[in-house]
DNA sequence: TATGAATGAGTATTCATTCAT
DNA sequence: CATGAATGAATACTCATTCAT
């Protein structure tokens, strides 16, 4: 039906400007972001964006819970290992780094928004707030896991699944934030982290 | 005498200029600073900024700066400690914490910057870099004693002392973004940091 | 069609900004213009501008352009006279004069301009320059001319060309300067400057 | 007495003030004069211009009369010559050359502008007009002595005064906005003026 | 659906000037 | 005599948004 052609075709003018805006926020960050940038990028006059989007701050919404999106894809798709827990871990962090760097500038975005209902979802430290969060959830699944296996030392699995996150998210903040450090850096980087926290948290 | 009152008198009105940019800085961010609101909040013209400072620069360079200096103020004073050399990096980091949390904005400001200047003062992933900075040089410094009196695990001390403190970094970072955790739970999760990665590097 | 039509008021409305401007300009000199009295003037917000124009400086190029493609045509559009070249000369002089008259805070704003970038247009007294602008070379050729048929003195026709030149903008500036002399003086004027200079080259 | 003293410690302020306005108006010229920029080379507040001049305007006028007279001095110590009339032109006109490079942005200012005021005192081309111009005055009379002695041809005086002036003043315009013309090449020019002018009112 | 026109509020900075001390 | 504080009016330019068409 006619119908449906325009709806598709809306959606695809929809994504046009959402195409706009992400190359824009990829090189000049959101706060680069200008709806006149965005419409001269495409040869429109900026007042088409309000037929698409409600206002700018939609387009962000929209970019943003795009990238948390993709992020939170790549931490829940790893493959079940039972004798080594960790490996799963392992798996989840690199998945998540990667996913990371790949929308580094929406992962900032989302990761160090303070706004009170970006945190809603983002929000990790207080206690019991990770049984909401699906990433830390699986985190403390597999914790309780391994300690039930005796593999990892009794430690409190939510407390310990706060360390192992944030330790990896001050590392990959700081790779994005850096900019160029090598991809051969980084693996070691994350590497050595497994080591470190691993050795942590295994019982020997 | 009469001159000495009147550089008080500057240095007070300097004062509230700057008192009043960092409540719009602690309220909105940096980014969220402009001339403006500093003078529309003190009930002055715009141009007084440039009787009291050079331009709006240099007032968040003196925000910055200040933050820079209480921070890096607090990883220097530490107590050595021979038998035990971790203690002395769980004190650095501790205060690390604490004066992150005292200037936070101005910590945000500067640490999460990608200014290729801001980053040629922050920059620590680089191979080589940390003896560039004097904390990473002492966290270096540390992990080589250590290793030294056969207390540490061999591991490349550049490398361990990034990881260490990305690992930090991360946990501050989160605290900051989410505002309203207890300090009690900050105490838990920095405590628990140590535990993890301390067992993580030291030998048994 | 609708769409012309638009391009005409488009146009118009170009050409509206413009006239202020102009009228500014003619009032003020091109110093005097500001994007602020232009709208002002117009009864517009001062964003307008930014719709029509790039920014302040299109809208100088533009009245300058002008100006100066105005002056270039009344040079170049002279009828050639083999027996007696300096009446070419002389044809060339009094089109350039009306022609600065007409637009002359345009050719003030050229001439007397002492931008890099404007002289290297302009700039004329650097002994081999007068190769490269139209106007002069045009003069060289017809005092090589002139000599070749031993009608004028064997002077350097690149010096002379100078000579001739700076001779009569002298005039044009000084009257465009003074603002209020009569036609009829400026021609008394403009005449006894060729009496002099052509009894100056000619052979007798 | 004091009273004088005091006289001549305000005299030499003022003059340290102009000093300070001179230097800025050499490097950005008179439109780069600011009344801030003065007292900061001297480590004045800008307040203090207000003790000794009316306003920024009276300081500017200060300048420009001066360079007025610097230049006027020059025109006005020539030597007689009786049998080569011409000889006093040149001189004077080659004095009046030094002197408005000397002083070239109060050459300009002057001769530039076009305040009523200004051209009070150097409009040059309406008719009548010269015999209120020492330069022009001085001119006519040697013009006409020249044709007394039957040196000269019979051209009207005040015409043929007009038209030596402003040709001269074409060189020196051009030459001072082209800045780096070569002293060589500026005597050459002014040479070559000579030549063709004389030549042109020399009866032979 | 799409657009061109238009704006009001904002950005940092500069300026000449005034005034109380 | 000299100054520091202060201002109002400018400067060019950007932005998100609205609205009639």
């Amino acid at each position: 039906m006619g119908k449906e052609r325009q709806l598709r075709q809306r959606e695809a003018t929809k994504n046009e400007i959402l195409d706009a805006a992400r190359e824009i926020v990829f090189k000049e960050g959101f706060q680069g972001l200008s709806v006149r940038k965005i419409t001269n990028q495409l040869d429109y006059s900026p007042a088409i964006i309000y037929h698409y989007f409600k206002n700018k701050n939609e387009i962000i919404e929209t970019l943003v819970s795009e990238g948390y999106k993709r992020i939170f894809a790549a931490v829940s798709s790893i493959t079940r290992n039972e004798d080594e827990p960790e490996k799963e871990i392992r798996e989840a962090f690199t998945n998540l780094l990667k996913a990371a760097l790949d929308s580094s500038e929406e992962y900032k975005a989302v990761m160090l928004n303070d706004d009170a209902a970006v945190l809603q979802k983002t929000a990790l430290l207080k206690p019991g707030v990770p049984e909401k969060s699906p990433t830390l959830k699986m985190l403390c699944e597999n914790l309780r896991r391994g300690i039930g296996q005796g593999r990892y030392s009794c430690y409190d699995p939510e407390l310990t699944a706060q360390v192992l996150w944030t330790a990896i998210f001050g590392l990959i903040i700081k790779v994005i934030i850096e900019k160029d450090v090598s991809q051969e850096q980084i693996n070691r980087l994350l590497d050595h982290h497994f080591t470190v926290l691993f050795n942590g948290i295994l019982k020997r």
